[in-house]
RNA sequence: GGAAGUAUAGCUCAGCUGGUUAGAGCAUUCGCUUGACGUGCGAAAGGUCCAGAGUUCGAAUCUCUUUACUUCCACCA
């Protein structure tokens, strides 16, 4: 039995795909070796949360790295990927926080200790499914490397870069107005707030002077702030509160004298023109009442409830607050009128509970001594960002930047290496648990209870996964690494961190590119969310379509930092293509002899469509390489995707079969050799894409193979080109189009064969035709052809088709519609015509033909050309057929 | 308030540094058991490349303006 024979006709991804990759893996070729004899390529995986589960964008950043470290490492780098998780550090606890709900429980009530070690379980058990599931993605990551953000080593880095950093006073811990999330109880860092326009209310309230003189009427949005007000302000320039300055209010419901002040931080437009000032719980607020040296009362703790200096409001949810205090003041008569107002109001990213803004100390990492360098980075070249438009973004937010807090009330991450001198009070901040204040000697040490910033351990990660601080063999060679790929919702949160995290601890940067991808979004242009119930689980996709469809379902079409949808119809597309080349392959080994031997071929006896599709195959190799190293993922798979399905199956294998049918035939065997050395270059150029069915292919191709993940990437061969064999068999084919066509125009049934005469004036396309007649036979239902010089005998019924240099007529009879011909007839020439026009019209014109370069100009000359003898023919045609 | 992106066939989208009779997939219409594939083959229909101005010999492509949608940043109580 032929090879070809034992291939199912269908393709059936499910069957192979876990099999080839766990063989992959056992095989060793994940895996990154430092070896000096080969140029390193290191790209370091974006660290999915252990909390996570795969989704669309996971998928996409996945297939876009794995593309990459397939594609270079098939070129002979010595590829690593390094893969890993990160420990989502408010994610995961809350994860934990809610098992211990169930059982009645809560993180104070266990105790530190106890949560941990039910955090590390919890991790154990679920931590790794993520991993498994990328896995699932035929990700070629380096898993003997897989790292994992509170490993030992990388725990060692954290801490090292903590103390060096503070050592350099570039961390610092101070009181500030921080963002507080009362549900997640914890501080959180600028970047972490997501703003939404939301319907409020604008409360007008009535504050008396305390000598009885009226009152002053503020605007605000949070009237439950109220309790912890210190002044009320308006700007010096207002003329209307000028002579109010420096006079007394009673603060309502708390009955406190408070003063007037003027700063020029109110807008005398806007409101009322008069502010209360509330330094505890507005950052501008602070501001004002650093300035004025006024006091600090902060009303809320960090739960949001209101605490003692709350008065009789003291123990009041927030919302709650709110509505009482509102009530009160009605019914004091303060409350001079309630506007709907909508602003900006800021959530927490993770549980949606609107923020709580309030003074409180914090670990902060002073961002403008950092940000310099990490700007320069980019600006230098020395990281390239793709598409080159995220750097302006970049940019505005490090020129911008503010101190970044890093401290988090949570149990689970990192703990903060600062300790506290219970008898001088001096802070120590050490590599390792210091034993004794290294100030005043003191043993009573408590360690800062805090823990720090997720994002603080990964933006190490490029040189932390590779043995940092410590000097690794690993590190010398694979660092810097090569390529980032990742979303650009990221941009700020680990990007720009990592770089200047990297400029900071390496000297150096950590990537060399950044390629940014957009989302997924649903087929209607949503964003995908649990909320919405529209995401789609890509484990399902991959079920039903099989991986390498949805791979290249998620890459074509689709081009960098621009969101794509997620269409089925898109994927099933992809699956009809993985089907295409499994039977293409199937095609080709059929007709294989039983075991060919193509040391025997002779180049000599390639025929014109050898010499055309090895040709055009060659000219692929080098665009798609060309478009792999710019990354221009898209639009090389399309590439690819073109040329396998319209040049190599419908075209080269039509053409070639008549030669592999007949057994005598005297270049048989280089057909065969020419089917199967284009197949191959096409499954290397798509293994990048689509490793499972090019896996799968490539050992139905060769039975001793290894693995084609590990073959040579094709290289353009430069003495490969044969334009004049490309020109003849595009010839060819236009005559066949054109054929089809108007036999199909005619309603020519196919059972209706026709002897082609082609009247030819032009030598060289007499040539071609004369060689094209099996071709014609087999792909446009003709009987036979004559080649010749003048009309003579042909049938003025006949139908034509006008080529460039020549006429093929077909005379068929009374199944020609003389007129409808006559009128197909008239719309050519028309839109000849107009062509014609056209390009003369341009040659005419002094100003092209003297300012575009010649080729340009040539290539429009050889057009008019080739318009005006087709032209010529055609309306030689209809005269013929007017005159009949 | 700043900034960015997008706008091309009914739908989803390609189209790099200006030169194509403006492309693909899906959907539509028509025809096909042609010895790999109906997850296929063949043929077709379908577009003022958002609108307007400019630069140029030449603009879907570059510049400016307008409109619509999207996103990011900042944030006035």
């Amino acid at each position: 039995m032929k090879k070809g024979e034992s291939m199912a006709k269908v393709y059936e991804p499910c069957n192979a795909e876990k099999q080839i990759y766990e063989n992959w893996e056992r095989k060793g070729y994940f895996k990154g070796e430092i070896d000096h004899s080969k140029k390193p390529f290191t790209i370091v995986i974006p660290p999915p949360n252990i909390t996570g589960q795969l989704h669309m964008g996971h998928a996409l950043d996945e297939t876009l790295q794995d593309i990459i470290i397939r594609f270079k490492r098939m070129q002979g780098y010595s590829a690593l990927w390094l893969p890993g998780t990160d420990h989502a550090s408010i994610a995961t606890e809350a994860k934990i926080v809610d098992a211990l709900a169930k059982e009645g429980l809560t993180k104070e009530s266990i105790g530190r200790e106890e949560f941990l070690k039910r955090a590390w379980a919890w991790k154990k058990q679920y931590g790794n499914r993520i991993v498994t599931q990328l896995r699932s993605l035929g990700s070629s990551c380096d898993w003997s490397r897989e790292r994992f953000t509170m490993d030992e080593g990388l725990s060692r880095a954290v801490r090292e870069v903590f103390v060096r950093l503070y050592e350099k006073e570039l961390i610092y811990k101070g009181e500030r107005i921080t963002n507080w999330c009362p549900c997640c109880n914890t501080s959180i860092s600028d970047i972490e707030i997501e703003y939404s326009e939301d319907d409020g209310f604008f409360w007008h309230i009535s504050y008396p002077f305390a000598d009885g003189s009226g009152a002053l009427t503020i605007a605000t949005t949070r009237p439950e702030t109220l309790l912890g007000d210190v002044a009320v302000a308006v700007n010096p320039e207002d003329e209307k509160y000028r002579n109010i300055i420096g006079k007394m209010l009673i603060l309502p419901l708390v009955n406190k004298e408070i003063p007037v002040i003027a700063d020029g931080y109110v807008d005398p437009t806007f409101g009322t023109g008069a502010v209360k000032i509330t330094p505890a719980h507005d950052p501008n607020d602070y501001e004002v009442g650093k300035r004025h040296d006024l006091p600090v009362v902060r009303i809320m703790d960090d739960r949001g409830y209101i605490n003692e200096n709350g008065g009789k409001y003291a123990g009041m949810e927030r919302s709650e607050a709110r509505k009482q205090i509102v009530e009160d003041l009605k019914a004091l008569g303060l409350l001079v009128k309630i506007e709907p107002h909508k602003h900006n109001v800021g959530h927490c990213q993770r549980c949606h509970t609107v923020l709580e803004p309030f003074v409180s100390n914090q670990w902060y990492v002073r961002m403008k001594p950092l940000a310099g360098p990490a700007i320069d980075a980019v600006r230098s070249g020395k990281i390239k960002f793709v598409p080159e438009r995220f750097a302006k973004i970049y940019y505005n937010w490090m020129e911008n930047i503010q101190d970044w807090c890093i401290s988090r009330q949570l149990w689970w991450g990192h703990r903060i290496p600062a300790f506290y001198c219970a008898s001088c009070g001096h802070i120590t901040v050490s590599r390792t648990d210091p034993e004794k204040c290294e100030c005043c000697g003191s043993t009573e040490l408590t360690q800062d209870p805090d823990t720090l910033d997720t994002w603080f351990s990964s933006a190490l990660w490029p040189f932390s996964t590779l043995g940092w601080p410590d000097e690794t063999e690993d590190l010398k060679y694979f660092y810097p690494t090569d390529v980032l790929v990742t979303g650009y919702d990221i941009i700020f949160f680990w990007v720009a961190r990592m770089i200047f995290s990297a400029c900071e601890q390496m000297g150096e940067v950590p990537f060399r590119t950044v390629l940014f991808h957009g989302l997924v979004r649903d087929s209607q242009g949503r964003k995908m969310s649990k909320s919405l119930g529209n995401g789609i689980d890509p484990l399902d996709v991959i079920d039903k379509f099989g991986t390498d469809a949805l791979r290249f379902s998620l890459v074509t079409g689709n081009s960098p930092g621009n969101d794509q949808r997620y269409l089925e119809e898109k994927v099933e597309a992809a699956r009809n293509f993985a089907n295409k080349i499994w039977n293409a392959t199937r095609f080709v080994l059929i007709n294989f002899d039983e075991d060919p031997d193509f040391g025997k071929i002779d180049p000599a006896r390639f025929t014109t469509e050898d010499r055309w599709i090895l040709s055009a195959s060659n000219r692929l190799v080098s665009e798609v390489t060309e478009n792999l190293e710019k990354f221009e993922l898209g639009v090389a798979l399309s590439k690819v995707y073109d040329f396998v399905w319209d040049v190599y199956c419908d075209w080269y294998i039509e053409i070639v079969k008549p030669r592999l049918f007949d057994a005598g035939n005297e270049s048989r065997l280089e057909a065969q050799y020419v089917l199967n050395e284009v197949l191959v270059k096409c499954m290397k150029l798509l293994h990048p894409f689509m490793p499972f069915v090019t896996e799968a292919i490539y050992q139905k191709l060769y039975a001793d193979a290894e693995s084609i993940m590990i073959s040579k990437w094709p290289e353009c061969d430069a003495g490969c080109s044969y334009p004049g064999e490309e020109a003849a068999i595009d010839y060819m084919i236009e005559a066949v189009k054109r054929i089809r066509n108007i036999r199909h125009e005619m309603n020519v049934p196919s059972s209706k064969k026709a002897h082609i005469t082609a009247v030819c004036s032009d030598p060289s396309k007499a040539t071609i035709l004369s060689s094209c007649e099996t071709m014609l036979k087999n792909l446009a239902y003709c009987a036979g052809l004559t080649v010749q010089n003048d009309r003579t005998g042909i049938a003025s019924d006949a139908a034509s088709v006008q080529l460039e240099g020549a006429v093929l007529y077909m005379p068929l009879e009374e199944l020609i519609d003389v007129e409808k011909e006559i009128q197909r007839l008239t719309a050519e020439k028309e839109n000849l015509e107009k062509e014609i026009a056209r390009v003369s019209a341009k040659l005419a014109n002094e100003g092209f033909v003297s300012k575009a370069p010649a080729n340009v100009v040539e290539g429009e000359r050889a057009k008019l050309e080739k318009y005006r003898s087709i032209y010529e023919s055609t309306v030689q045609r209809l005269r013929d057929m007017n005159e009949r």
